[in-house]
DNA sequence: ATTACCAAAAATATCGATAATTTTGTAAAC
DNA sequence: GTTTACAAAATTATCGATATTTTTGGTAAT
């Protein structure tokens, strides 16, 4: 009697441990079908997989990810919401157009937001924010940007880090709301950043203007740190702006 | 040939009129059964009929609302994205909570986003921008603010012109992302005005604040606007935080 | 009294079928 | 050759039923 429970809340404790360090899809695949679906066809849409403007019939969704219709609509749904997803009235669901005038739109307003809420966190971050940005800067730094090799495969793990910096920066600005603004438009850029496929990358080194941004940061020196971040992020998007539409 | 083209290009521009006029239930309850769901449920939480925190039952609401369970379920997910709502796997939804943090957090992020907004609305503003603004302020100092009588009856024809007003100064900014988080922070904002259910207003005179911040961005001056502005919205959320708690 | 357990009830999530709508393809009319 | 009309096919939106999960309430053990 006794050794079964143990062995019950054992497998309780290892499941909930799992679902601690395992990754977000794998996480949603033990939850409901929705959020399985929807974590799948969030990850499909920001790798290009399903590419922009493309149909998303509900009967061929269903059949690929292997669920019933509801989950499929209530997935597209959350989707919607994060624009990633365009629905017309009676007339189904498609994954969202990309237009260079969008991606100008995306840039400038990531420039505003993230700005101001650098600054902000300057302001307000004690002494366990500075040690958490000096740490995601470290562990960032700590990974190549791309897989080895002479290709420019992304490294998932790079990439997990590089939002994971940024996120520490901008975390002590007192707005939870503005932290899941900042969010969405990131995620939304990392999408533009798939779909330009560029091969060659420019030859900045990146490594450097993260660690002046995190160095100002910690200085509490915002106007300094506010240039270098929209410098890093106006650079970015001018070179894939250029990808885009050359 | 001629006349027929004229009459259906006369009656395109009526019905988009009409649209613009319309309120949104309205329009809403002409398309499909989930906007018709989503508009009255979004309606019924930010006037505070669907109290904060309540369950919402789905065999509760497809009887309330007459619909079926998959209309439902969707309006329930795109409220989920507006946060006004909030679902918890395998356990349903209900109406978002409010906390007097939150709403602190709600005003200085609409503080910070309409700020930027606005200097940058009066930066780029063309001159129809111009006549966009000072109609809307007309249009508004044209209305009371609560329903003639004694008791403090929000007048439904304020409530959308007062919108329209702000959403008007900064609506030359150059991004609609940053004007669909304006709007979203605008209506949770209207939500917490409905549910402080305050019936004594300060005495100040709003339409007096109004005029100054039209003038302000008429004359191009940013740093006065968005001074104006930003002490517009901080005084009446002061005035609300204090209904909340008190 | 408090906790642990279990069965009954309630509620959620999901599915498969049907109704309503849009799209497509074809043939007749101009 | 283009447009119009209309039926067939495809697709979306919706419903009602079922499977799964959580909650509830009562009972026994400590």
């Amino acid at each position: 009697m006794e050794e079964e429970k143990t062995k019950i809340e054992s497998a309780e404790r290892d499941r909930q441990e799992n679902a601690l360090t395992g990754n977000d899809e794998e996480v949603a695949g033990q939850g409901s079908m929705t959020s399985k679906a929807y974590a799948r066809l969030r990850s499909d849409i920001m790798s290009g997989v399903l590419t922009p403007g493309r149909k998303l019939k509900i009967e061929e969704l269903r059949q690929i990810y292997d669920v019933g219709t509801s989950p499929i609509r209530e997935a597209l749904s959350l989707l919607t919401s994060d624009h990633f997803v365009e629905r017309i009235d009676q007339r189904g669901f498609r994954v969202a157009k990309i237009s260079s005038q969008e991606f100008d739109e995306l840039l400038v307003t990531r420039c505003w937001l993230e700005e101001r809420a650098l600054r902000e966190s300057i302001i307000k971050g004690d002494s366990s924010w500075e040690e958490q940005v000096v740490l995601s800067a470290y562990r960032l730094s700590r990974v190549p940007r791309f897989e080895p090799g002479d290709g420019f495969i992304a490294n998932p793990e790079w990439e997990q880090r590089h939002k994971h910096f940024h996120t520490t920066l901008i975390s002590a600005c007192g707005s939870s709301i503005m932290l899941k603004f900042c969010d969405q438009l990131y995620d939304q850029n990392v999408r533009y950043r798939q779909l330009s496929g560029s091969k060659a990358y420019p030859t900045r080194d990146i490594s450097a203007e993260h660690g002046a941004i995190c160095d100002a940061a910690l200085a509490r020196d915002g106007d300094l740190a506010a240039e270098l971040l929209v410098a890093h992020y106006s650079m970015t998007g001018k070179f894939l702006q250029y990808q885009l539409q050359g």
